[in-house]
DNA sequence: AGGACAACGGTCT
DNA sequence: AGACCGTTGTCCT
């Protein structure tokens, strides 16, 4: 996995949302990480440290780009998904879940074949890169409590709260 | 309602 | 090889 960004033209930056201040990563073919870092040092370190980046380029202004694009006009920009097999197949699911509607870790694992995998379902979802693009958040326990956000449980029903009141098409 | 515990499978060290 | 986990089912109080 960390041999996969080794190239030069790497960027990243900061742009506040409505769920708080993001860190995004892209290069040319689009983004690979949108995290809600602490600090600053946290998503520069996210970057370094997971995909093993040499040299990242700060640039905010692409960043609040995507941001307004993501978070504000309801665009999905274009994206890569970095990871193992496992886990794209398991981001690829999330993706197939509509704003407003929840699935569970069960269903799932159900769904990519594996269904007495859950808990390494549930490792893989927790190491979702592209947070929100990806809808980690809309994976609740089977019991239909909230279960677990990489980013915070308290964000995660912000935003589950937030699409509930959207207008569904 | 909540806690303890085991089984599960992918990933990291 | 061993440990760590965004889970789940079961068995408690």
């Amino acid at each position: 996995m960390k041999e996969l960004l080794q190239q030069s033209n790497i960027g990243y930056g900061f742009s506040d949302t409505p769920f708080g201040r993001c860190c995004i990563g892209f290069t040319d073919q689009g983004i690979f990480s949108v995290t809600f870092p602490e600090s600053t040092g946290e998503g520069f370190d996210e970057i370094v440290r997971r995909y093993g980046c040499k040299a990242i380029i700060r640039d905010d202004e692409q960043s609040e780009t995507w941001a307004k694009q993501i978070f504000s006009d309801g665009i999905v920009p274009p994206f890569q998904l970095i990871g193992t097999p496992f886990q794209i197949s398991i981001w690829n699911e999330l993706l197939e879940i509509k704003r407003g509607s929840c699935s569970t870790y069960q269903q799932i694992a159900d769904a990519i074949g594996r269904p007495k995998a859950v808990r390494a379902v549930g490792t893989a979802i927790g190491a979702n890169p592209i947070a929100f693009l990806v809808p980690c958040h809309r994976i609740i326990r089977s019991d239909g409590t909230l279960g677990g956000y990489k980013w915070g449980v308290e964000r995660k029903k912000q935003i589950l709260l937030w699409e509930k009141t959207l207008k569904k098409e």
